[in-house]
DNA sequence: CGGTTTTGACCCGCGC
DNA sequence: GCGCGGGTCAAAACCG
């Protein structure tokens, strides 16, 4: 109980600061966003004059190159404006937020439907709703008719695309499907399948897979919508990625915020089959007022093909190895194996739906021993992660309780972050702080809210996993994600 | 026998 | 309004 005092009382200090923190940021933020509405503008004028139709919306990210296997030519005229757009970019907090509240939601047992109510409290868009919650697309109603032009996006429901090499039928993501229909698509030999997810009778999402015509080998499995019942835990990798990046998309399209230097991206290594594909998938978000950088990531890209908003992962052909956002952040190559990382380098938060959703580079030079990252089960093929070895569960238990409620405010969260990581993030010797430059890693310096606490924070880092169901299964088929 | 796959028909949105 | 194409339905076939 005394330990329980003493860490309540830390938490209580650390909460007043975090909240004072929250308040700096809030503030900057909002001076971000009156910024980017001069931009806006702007932007808008050079999407028409590029001669983009009008109901393409175009989502101002800068994603880099669409990857070279990616021909349509909308796609391509989308990504030469978005590298326009990009140089408009700072405001990519709103971004991360929005992602750090999809990762809670989806890492809750709960339905996806139960709103948290501090969703607004910095991201000003109330409203928004997840696309994916509702099924059919095609029966919500286009009646938004704003000068916004990414607002019809959000009435359709957002894809996510993942291309892999894969021998099999389909790739297997963990999940459960029942086919229910196979087309010949116009351009493509090839049959396209549909499929549903048979986990839940009321589960909304689909996938469709379909070969690559240009290369039989490229399995390219489309995703939509998100999974209202808990997943199993080797389905839990796939269905955060594409949550999060359906999240990332419509985050972006309802920001309305052109030149959003965001970058996505799935740098891959060559596999075989199955989720394995999964690396990596590196949000990385640059704000700063001060001085922008610019992400590409070559094997990421975004469209909005038949009227639904798609990010499509590339994971069949590995990013170069001297690539400027590997440069950016570290000296040191960390994105080798699998990982799901959500970065900005204005705050720090690495928020984890899953420990399936993320782990760290394994040969990353501060954190050799994984106990310091945020690291899943993934990491620790045959044996127990760090944080599932508890050692005082009814310590864990109480903080993870008093963080649960504070990690389900993604706003907070990201204030939380900010401070936490500022706090304890330098005895991590990895995370640079540099305040001109922004330049901070989050996966470096991540939050725990969970279960090791203490180690965690004696190690500097902190690891974030909303509590669920998954996150405390064992980790039974992790081994197929490491083969 | 229950679940899944196949496959032709049907629905619906979109462009012309 | 019409045709096209994507997506879904549902009955029959298939499979373990």
């Amino acid at each position: 109980m005394g330990e329980v005092r003493e860490e309540n009382e830390r938490l209580k200090l650390l909460l007043c600061q975090i909240g004072k923190d929250y308040q700096s940021l809030k503030t900057r933020f909002l001076d971000l966003v009156q910024k980017e509405e001069a931009n806006k503008s702007l932007t808008l004028t050079m999407s028409a004059a590029s001669g983009l139709e009008e109901h393409q919306h175009l989502i101002s990210l800068s994603l880099g190159r669409c990857s070279s296997s990616d021909p349509p030519k909308k796609e391509d005229k989308r990504c030469s404006n978005k590298e326009d757009d990009g140089k408009h970019n700072n405001n990519g907090l709103q971004l991360g937020l929005q992602l750090q509240c999809k990762f809670e939601l989806q890492g809750s047992t709960e339905p996806e439907k139960n709103n948290n109510p501090s969703t607004e409290s910095s991201l000003g868009k109330p409203e928004e709703e997840e696309p994916n919650e509702v099924w059919p697309p095609s029966k919500i109603l286009k009646t938004v008719t704003t000068g916004d032009v990414s607002e019809p996006m959000l009435l359709k429901k957002t894809r996510v695309s993942v291309k892999t090499r894969c021998d099999t039928p389909t790739m297997n993501d963990g999940c459960q499907w029942r086919k229910y229909g196979q087309k010949i698509a116009k351009g493509n030999p090839c049959p396209r399948a549909y499929y549903r997810c048979t986990l839940s009778p009321t589960c909304p999402v689909r996938k469709q897979v379909q070969r690559c015509s240009d290369d039989m080998s490229i399995l390219i499995t489309t995703y939509e919508g998100n999974h209202n019942h808990p997943l199993p835990l080797n389905a839990t990798a796939m269905a955060s990625t594409t949550s999060a990046a359906a999240s990332m998309l419509q985050s972006q399209s309802s920001s309305s915020q052109p030149g959003l230097g965001t970058s996505v991206s799935a740098p891959t290594a060559s596999m075989s089959s199955s989720a394995n594909h999964l690396h990596a998938l590196n949000f990385n978000f640059a704000q700063n007022s001060m001085r922008y950088h610019r992400y590409n990531f070559p094997n990421s890209s975004i469209s909005t093909c038949n009227s639904h908003p798609t990010i499509t992962l590339d994971l069949t052909t590995p990013p170069p190895n001297n690539s400027s956002y590997f440069s950016r952040f570290s000296n040191t190559p960390r994105y080798s194996s699998a990982c799901l990382n959500f970065s900005s380098s204005s705050s720090s938060l690495e928020l984890l739906s899953n420990p399936l959703a993320s782990w760290n580079n394994t040969s990353h030079s501060a954190f050799p021993n994984h106990t310091n990252t945020a690291i899943g089960p993934l990491a620790y093929p045959g044996r127990q992660p760090p944080y599932m070895q508890m050692t005082n569960q009814s310590l864990s238990e109480n903080i993870t309780a008093a963080t649960k409620a504070i990690a389900s405010n993604p706003s907070f969260c990201s204030a939380l972050a900010a401070a936490l990581t500022s706090f304890v993030g330098n005895g991590g010797g990895v995370l640079r702080d540099d305040i001109n430059g922004s330049e901070r890693k989050w996966g470096e310096s991540s939050l725990s809210l969970n279960n090791q606490p203490q180690q965690q924070q004696k190690q500097g880092s902190l690891l974030l996993f909303p509590v669920s169901n998954t996150a405390s299964d064992p980790p039974a088929e992790n081994n197929n994600y490491i083969k």
